[in-house]
RNA sequence: GCCGGGGUGGCGGAAUGGUAGACGCCUGGGACUUAAAAUCCCAUGAGCCGAGUGGCUCGUGAGGGUUCGAUUCCCUCCCCCGGCACCA
């Protein structure tokens, strides 16, 4: 907090902001009539987890950034529905509740309150308080659980054992999205592997759809990239090897089929359940050594291991489709069993992770795509593309001295040939990469040997959390029925009230220890049936949250179909980055699946999204530990929301966020007590005087157009610029203010509404049509053309506007200046940009 | 390593082919005041020349290129922030 003493106060912030909140809560003047609303506009931002530290100041960067939207298309005539609501489950407020010793439903009734009443309510947003919601909720959850239940009849929720990240700390499984490096992305520790049985949500059958709409959606490219990345698209194709003396194939997974000339061995993830069997019991022990050593690994180890490979020779072999080669199948932590098919073709020449394990265990390198000259193929795989070579069947005899664009190390690779391997001759030399990729896939696929397959990096969604502080699973194990989704009539399953829900070690939930809980009846049979004790993934409950906001008082339905129809999908969407392959993707992923199964209209939920930026102080994360956290409620008693608000929009384009600094608010505050004084010295019923209509209507057309590009930093300019020059020229007719103070409403509601009142204006100015800019009042008959000579300035002229070159040429040259620069020359070359520039070249 | 975003005064930032530094902060000077704060006014990229109105040179991470003209477009490189990463 600044120690500065306050600024004299011109404009009590705190009086005002008293009177126009009661006021508008009185009138109810943000809520919306949803059902027959002519023009509606969904805006939305993502709603808060309400921590017991209170509100944070990224918090309020982004609800007024996304509030300016709302208030602005407000007065653009649409009628703004602006909710707001709570993400209470989860983890976070589960662990405080532990160290305070307090149970987390009365934690998060009291954080929720705080959060309303005390901070989220003085912001000055136009939120829509009557259609608040909270994930914590039974009536809530009751419809978290029938989605995941609409879902399961789907066939889109399952549960599998999977090996999975577990964190010692949390004492529960993390999503791949929750672990960064093999790190616990809250904990920084190492997560382990486990084998649990977990639910999942097959968020991969969606991979392709997903990817395909970011095509058309309206949302930042920042978010699309993140998605398209996590998503991981590959196109590639499946080879099939066959095993020697054994009847299946090893199947692969390559994006280079055109490489398969070159693969001189064989590698399996050590989970792959063919390892077992293939492993020759001479190497066995070895191998079985291998695999348990290299599961005990943390990811994080084997991940900072990257460079160095490990493995085994299994003593088993398969064959080459492509060459008939007898090639040796290994066991090595660097193929994972997650992708793909767990196994692959390893190709050293030409990729860099085969050429590291070959150079390791002095396996073979042939090449099979030319390289640059210059590139030396002794010290790395050439991944590039570039014409095939030695890709020819019968494989062509390689020399026994290598060296260079051939063989890579002295050894002779015809015992490797398997003779009656191949059938056919079959030539594929000098074709280019992608040309190769295709012709070699099709001539394998002919044979049954190959097939061309896509492969994404995306994983199915993990659900199940072995914690306390979640909506239950509803579903029950029925022993003659298998899984059964709990009806309808039976949501919500409540989650019982335990003194005890410390998560332990087991792999087992809190639940699991409750007495009563999982004893319950299958829904199918009538029979004896068992709970599930696992609690749902918090990113479930925000997943379909804005469904609920229109509908959020009904119980009889999740949300209300006609009121869906008209309000989905939301039309602007505000919120962080960090969310870009989480929140964002799963939402995307479940209003596509409830989309397929006739639930909602719309397949994409967000018409737009738009990305916001971070705020930072002294140019680092505010954080704790830091000391550098900025307490919102200090800064709105201080200076007003109106002030920090505008400040928080101020400091950089929204998109990039900004530093905070505890000066530069105060010039803020100057320009909105300059706003006040001025308007306290009255109005006239004059006309706006002429420079300054220019003025204004400059500033219409660069508000307008910055807000509506989140340019709010250089929309605050442009109305300190415009009250400037009003000051300057006195401008005190009511037309023109009443101009500049709609401008200012979107960023500054509270003053706008009092200034509104100042000047003698009927309440209240949220509901005031936004002004309009004529392009006419723009024009000047003067224009400022710059003389330049040789491309540098050197003189201004200000002439009547469509002066001719000639006229500026023979103005320009009778210029002091210009004649010195020209140094007697005769001019060149003359570029004239009409009205504004003139540039003598000599 | 790959994919995004960025690098501009003392500071936050503005300008996407045509006056670099809008707007704001800081700082200096002045007015008001017994005084200070607040407020108002003026100055404020760097260097140099000039008694002076003023003028010259340099300047947008570094280097090259395209152009009459480049912060803006192209190429190479460096640094910072974010995402992905033994994903075959």
């Amino acid at each position: 907090m600044p120690d500065r003493p306050s600024p004299r106060v011109a404009f009590d912030h705190a009086a005002a902001a008293d009177k126009w909140r009661s006021r508008w809560e009185a009138d109810r003047l943000y809520e919306v009539d949803l059902a027959n609303a002519p023009r509606p506009f969904y805006n939305l931002m993502m709603f808060p987890y309400p921590s017991a530290e209170g509100l944070h100041v990224g918090n309020v960067f982004a609800f007024t950034g996304a509030d300016i939207q709302g208030r602005y298309w407000r007065m653009r005539g649409h009628d703004v529905f602006e909710p707001m609501g709570f993400d209470a489950f989860g983890i976070h407020s589960e662990n405080y509740a532990m160290t305070i010793g307090e149970h987390p439903a009365r934690l998060i009734e009291r954080n929720v309150a705080n959060f309303r009443e005390n901070q989220l309510k003085r912001l000055g947003a136009m939120f829509d308080w009557s259609h608040e919601v909270s994930t914590t909720d039974p009536a809530y959850y009751k419809w978290t659980q029938w989605v995941f239940t609409q879902l399961f009849n789907a066939g889109l929720a399952y549960k599998k054992a999977a090996r999975v990240n577990w964190c010692p700390l949390c004492k529960t499984v993390l999503a791949d999205e929750q672990t960064e490096g093999g790190l616990c992305e809250r904990h920084g520790v190492p997560v382990e592997g486990r084998n649990l049985e977990q639910w999942f949500l097959k968020i991969t059958d969606f991979a392709q759809r997903l990817l395909d709409n970011l095509e058309w959606i309206n949302w930042s490219e920042v978010i699309k990239t993140a998605q398209r990345n996590w998503i991981g698209r590959s196109e590639g194709a499946v080879l099939r090897f066959g095993i020697e003396d054994r009847e299946e194939t090893l199947d692969v997974f390559t994006t280079r089929p055109d490489t398969v000339f070159g693969a001189t061995y064989m590698v399996l993830a050590p989970e792959h359940p063919l390892l077992p069997e293939l492993t020759t019991s001479d190497r066995r022990a070895e191998v079985e050594a291998y695999v348990t050593w290299a599961t005990a690994r943390t990811e994080q180890e084997r991940i900072e291991g990257s460079g160095e490979k490990t493995g085994k020779f299994t003593g088993a072999y398969c064959l080459n489709p492509a060459t008939g080669w007898r090639i040796p199948i290994w066991v090595a932590d660097y193929v994972l069993i997650g992708y793909g098919s767990g196994a692959i073709m390893a190709v050293p020449a030409h990729d860099q992770r085969d050429f590291d394990f070959a150079k390791t265990f002095d396996l073979p390198i042939v090449q099979v795509v030319t390289c640059p000259d210059d590139f030396d193929l002794t010290e790395a795989a050439w991944t590039g593309d570039g014409l095939s070579m030695n890709c020819s069947y019968p494989p062509a005899p390689l020399p026994s001295e290598g060296g260079k664009n051939q063989q890579l190390n002295t050894r002779d690779l015809s015992p490797l040939l398997k003779e009656g391997g191949q059938g056919g001759r079959a030539d594929f030399n000098g074709l280019e990469t992608p040309k190769a990729k295709r012709r070699i896939t099709d001539w394998l696929a002919a044979q049954g040997k190959a097939e061309p397959r896509v492969q994404y990096r995306l994983r199915d969604w993990c659900l199940s959390r072995q914690r306390y502080w979640g909506p239950p699973v509803p579903v029950v194990h029925c022993e003659r029925c298998g899984y059964q989704a709990v009806p309808l009539d039976e949501l919500p399953v409540m989650l019982p009230e335990m003194e005890d829900y410390q998560p332990d070690d087991s792999g087992l939930p809190p639940l699991a220890r409750h007495p009563e809980f999982s004893r319950a009846r299958c829904p199918a049979c009538g029979g004896e049936a068992r709970r599930e004790v696992d609690v749902m993934d918090n990113f479930l409950d925000s997943a379909w949250y804005f469904l609920r906001y229109p509908s959020s008082g009904r119980d009889d339905i999740a949300w209300d179909p006609e009121l869906t129809a008209k309000w989905m999908p939301v039309s602007m969407y505000i919120g962080g980055k960090e969310h870009a392959c989480l929140h964002l993707l799963y939402t995307r992923f479940l209003t596509m699946a409830l989309h397929d199964l006739g639930l909602l209209p719309c397949e994409e939920p967000f018409e737009r999204f738009f990305a916001h930026g971070v705020i930072v102080r002294g140019g680092a994360k505010m954080s704790k530990s830091r000391g550098n956290v900025v307490n919102p409620d200090e800064y709105i008693d201080k200076y007003g929301a109106d002030t920090f608000r505008a400040y928080l929009m101020f400091l950089g384009p929204y998109d990039q966020g900004g530093d905070f600094s505890d000066e530069a608010i105060a010039g803020v505050r100057r320009f909105l007590d300059r706003v006040y004084t001025h308007l306290s010295g009255g109005v006239t019923d004059d006309p706006p005087k002429a420079p300054c209509l220019r003025d204004l209507h400059a500033a219409i057309k660069q508000v307008t157009e910055d807000l509506e590009a989140f340019r709010y930093n250089t929309a605050i300019a442009a109305l300190m610029a415009y009250l400037n020059r009003a000051r300057e020229d006195h401008e005190r007719s009511r037309e023109a203010w009443s101009v500049f103070v709609r401008l200012l409403a979107p960023i500054c509601p509270i003053i706008a509404e009092e200034a509104w009142e100042m000047l003698g204006l009927k309440y209240s100015v949220h509901d005031q049509p936004w002004p309009h800019y004529d392009p006419k009042f723009l024009e000047t008959e003067d224009a400022l053309v710059v003389v330049q000579v040789n491309g540098k300035l050197r003189a201004r002229l200000t002439v009547p506007k469509d002066t001719s070159q000639e006229t500026l040429v023979e103005m320009a040259l009778a210029d002091d200046r210009v004649a010195r620069a020209m140094d007697g020359k005769p001019p060149k070359k003359v570029i004239c940009v009409p009205n504004k520039l003139l540039n003598i070249v000599v």
